[in-house]
DNA sequence: CCTTAATCGAGACGGTACGTCGTGTCTTTAT
DNA sequence: ATAAAGACACGACGTACCGTCTCGATTAAGG
């Protein structure tokens, strides 16, 4: 019957992991990444704190991992292609926004909070998110170009930092997502404009 | 008889506020705000704990007011009125980013980074720096309807906050307060666009 | 009609120290001599602390106060003289013990306990309780001594001792002032034999 | 291979056990056991608090068993045999007494003193001391009544708690203990007589 | 197959900061 | 001058985490 063998009472690996993985966004849901203690993680996971600090230097970097882990999960990697600027900006941001259910809008503003003191967070965060969507970022403009819809010329790394910006900000300050009405607002009233879009 | 006052050993109220915010400005600039404790704080003031936790709940709050406190004395209150929106809007966004100085810019951005966990300020923040600048762009913005350099209608919020929204990601990201030339881009390339601003 | 007239704010000598020892009483009497603080005696008797130590030093010398005060009420100052020497001691006995009810009981043994890290208290103390007893109590032995119930010769100071030893160990170890029993057991099994007393 | 162990960093269970326990002797030697703090006891044995609280409650706690473990090492669980009753009262007080040089008396006082406060004190004190002492003075009354130095009948508990009394009230009322000369004046005024002892 | 090395669970260790409380002194305001 | 109120400087309290380390038990790998 080949049952996986669970009986065992000591798990390894990516069991192991799995198990922190839940525990950890447990703990970061109930008392915010700030207040999530390696201690209680252990406890919840029902390992050691040392089988923690193995793989992962500090709370932080815990809460990256698992926030990656689940976020990569429900992001669609590659941005929608409709055939329309329009549509790919707006579609791309609202899928990306509507990623984040409750706890994960929480734990992503702890992150970027946490960004403050840990560069390292950064780096990996755009390692693993960031660089990604701003590749595809770049296909869909690079379409749009061709399409005619856009000028053919050099854009203005400021207009890609806007929608970043504005996301963490509204994050920080009021611990909460923007929602689509927000994302249609942006891209028709300052994205595309600045865009110099036409029709 | 004019005595010198300060003949005293112990200090009282302002006396001693000063020395503690002297006290939270060194600890805080060698430390960060996140790494500040009040213990150091209170030796380096030359007091106890209790006399800090009377006046502020934790270090985020003085760290706030100690903040305030130096910032609110070299912002300029109103914004200046040079008979141009671009000359008003560059000037007073350069006079404000110019105002924090290596040190400040860190507060700045942990104070930013600590909004996530502490509503309240947010909230003294926005009441004793964020209203009173809005209010200043508002008239700014007036200004420039009557002269007819924008559209009289109804200003777009999101614009609003793209600047506060570019500092504070800049801030978190990078570390540092965006320079003049990048106020004048954003002024030039975005803000001016969107207002519609002809001239 | 002659009130009081207390009509006043502001307490002056003896009404504020009468307030000062309730107050005290009842602190004692909650947190024991040990965990009574001048904190909270001062606000339960609606003053401040330099009112109290402007009178004594320290809780201790406070406690000391207020139980002699109390004490020195109920405890009669001269000893009985019934003619027989058993009947003096015991009696005399007794009438001391049986002054210190509940609350009182608790309050000398920690008086007592406090003892061992103040001289003075002791000094106190003794001046103004146990030496005036032992006075007394050499009077009731040299009327023995007249009566002949007793050997006329030096009493071992040894004796007058264990009492008082008695009393400060059963109240240390077990918290409770000796009973009555207790009282003609000590006189009839330790004291008298002690004494060579006949008949 | 007799490797001389103990090369490691970190000390373990007994290890530290006896390093803390020198450290709280040399700090209630110097502040008394009222004076000490868990704080400076820490640091004097190069340790945290939390190993401390890990084992003990409070100093008091851990002041009984610093005492007992130094006390326990001197005094003779067995009294002596000497075929007298006086010569093994007499020896067996003395032994007891002469086992608390200089600052292991004043420990002792404090620790009566903290009695006052602390019944699962007294009830440990009991336990690893008063009780044992006890159990072997009843060893000895009953050798001297096989040898009909004293009388064959159920002894007055009174009589044992005299010699306990008064060591206390001397070291609480005088801060010393009692010497030798002490010891057999009161085994020969006091507890001999009581005992109806001849010969 | 059996040893060897690694990893697991648990928790102690040496630190640091927390926020509260109590002390005894000192200042202020008002009687 | 002294009352009431409470701030001040100090330092201990007991708790919570941190990140490291130790320890025996268990498991996986490799010769």
């Amino acid at each position: 019957m080949a049952l996986p063998a669970t009986t065992s009472s000591r798990r390894t690996g990516d069991e192991l992991i799995q198990a922190v993985h839940a525990a950890a966004l447990a703990e970061i849901s109930e008392n915010g990444l700030r207040g999530a203690s390696m201690d209680r993680i252990a406890k919840r996971a029902g390992t050691g704190k040392a089988a923690l600090y193995r793989r992962w230097p500090n709370v932080r970097a815990l809460g990256l991992d698992v926030f990656l882990a689940t976020i990569t999960e429900s992001v669609p990697q590659a941005f929608p292609n409709t055939g329309s600027l329009r549509e790919d900006l707006v579609g791309s941001m609202k899928s990306f926004t509507s990623s984040f259910h409750g706890p994960m809008a929480l734990v992503l503003r702890e992150l970027i909070s946490e960004s403050a003191h840990d560069p390292e967070l950064i780096e990996e965060f755009n390692r693993r998110l960031g660089d990604p969507m701003e590749a595809e970022l770049v296909n869909v403009l690079q379409r749009a170009m061709a399409r005619g819809e856009i000028p053919t010329k050099t854009i203005d790394p400021l207009i890609f930092e806007l929608p970043d910006a504005l996301i963490s900000h509204r994050l920080l300050m009021r611990g909460e997502i923007i929602d689509d009405i927000t994302c249609e607002h942006l891209v028709d009233n300052v994205i595309l404009p600045l865009l110099e879009f036409r029709r």
